[in-house]
DNA sequence: TGATTACTATACATAAAAGTATAGCTATTT
DNA sequence: AAATAGCTATACTTTTATGTATAGTAATCA
C-alpha cells in the first residue's frame, strides 16, 4: 500500500489555497517555494489539477492559480480522483489477474473482501470531507477510541 | 493510494497454504498454476515471504514450501510487514519532504493526519485478523451500516 | 550413485512513476 | 508595441517497481 506522490503534493497544493484567502491568485513560483518543489514540478502539479477542473488558470502578468469554487464545496474525493486511481477501483482485479485475462479469484476473492472493506473506509470519508474542512483541522475522526476498528477476535 | 504487485501475489500465495490443508508442501510450480503466475516470479514471491520467516523450504524431491506456523497465529500484520512498507509509515514525512531535508510541514501537517487516520484504521484491522480469518470468509468488518465512517458533516 | 525434482541466488530486462527541460503562448503594464 | 511575468505543452531523463532468465545447490528415489 503505497500513496503516490502526485497525491501527496498535489493534495498540498490544494491546501495552500485555503492558506492565500482572497489576496488574488497563486502563481507557480509561490507555490513553488512555499511546497519545496522545483519549479517545472510544481507546473506538472497545477497543470493536473487545471484539466480535472479544480483549479483556473489565470494567464498574464498579475496571473497564477485560483480555486474555480470555495474550498467548502472541494470534497476530498474530487482531489484524489484527479490525482490517481482510488484505492480499490474497477479495475483491480483485472490488473492482478496475473498472466490470465480474468483473475482465477474472481467468484469468490478473500483479498478483494479485504481491500474493498479498506476503501469503503477511506471513500467514506473522502466524501464527506471537504477541502475546508481537512485544512481547518477538522479532521478529526476516529481521534477517540471507540472509532477505533472492532474486529471479531479470531478463534 | 495503491496496492502493490508484491502485495496482491503475495497474500494470495500465502492464503493458498491455508486451503491445501496438511497434504504436505506446496510446490512452486503448484503455486504457480493456481495463481496464473510465471513459474519464476512465484519462485520471487515465495523467497520474499521466506526470507521473512512466514514459510519454509522444504527441498528435494518431495520438496516444496509450508507454513513455519498455523493461519490462525499468522497477522495479516505479518504478511503485509514482509511484502512493503506499511501505508504511512516512518519515513513518510523524510521521502515526501519535497526538495528540502525536512518537509516545511513538519510542524503541523493536515495531510499527515490524515494518512494517520487511514493507516490507524488500516493497521487495527491487519492487527486483529490472522490468515486463518481471512481464508475463512471471517472478514466481516465493517460490513454492517453502523460501522461504516461517521465524519461530522462540514459547515 | 546417478537421475530427477525442487529450491536458491543473482543478474538482467521491461514498464511505470517521478521529476526535469525547454521552446512557446498570453495578458498586463508602461 | 515592447518588455515582462506567468501559464502551456510536450518531450526527455531518472528512478523504482515489476517481471524474466539462468546457472547453481540440495534432497529423494530407483
Amino acid at each position: 500500500m503505497k500513496v503516490t506522490a502526485l497525491e501527496e503534493y498535489g493534495l498540498r497544493c490544494m491546501l495552500l489555497f485555503t492558506e492565500k484567502g482572497d489576496r488574488g491568485p497563486l502563481t507557480i513560483h509561490e507555490i513553488s517555494a512555499s511546497e519545496k518543489l522545483s519549479v517545472p514540478y510544481a507546473g506538472k502539479l497545477l497543470m493536473i489539477l487545471k484539466q480535472a477542473g479544480l483549479v483556473r488558470a489565470v494567464r498574464g502578468r498579475k496571473g497564477g492559480y485560483v480555486l474555480t469554487k470555495p474550498p467548502e464545496q472541494i470534497q476530498l474525493r474530487e482531489i484524489f480522483a484527479a490525482l490517481g486511481e482510488p484505492f480499490f477501483g474497477n479495475h483491480h482485479c483485472r490488473r492482478y489477474a496475473g498472466d490470465s485475462e480474468i483473475c482465477v479469484h474472481d467468484d469468490d476473492c478473500k483479498v478483494r473482501n479485504m481491500w474493498s472493506t479498506f476503501d469503503r473506509f477511506i471513500s467514506g470519508i473522502l466524501e464527506k470531507v471537504s477541502l475546508a474542512d481537512l485544512a481547518s483541522g477538522r479532521f478529526n475522526y476516529l481521534e477517540s477510541k471507540e472509532n477505533l476498528p472492532r474486529q471479531k477476535e479470531s478463534a
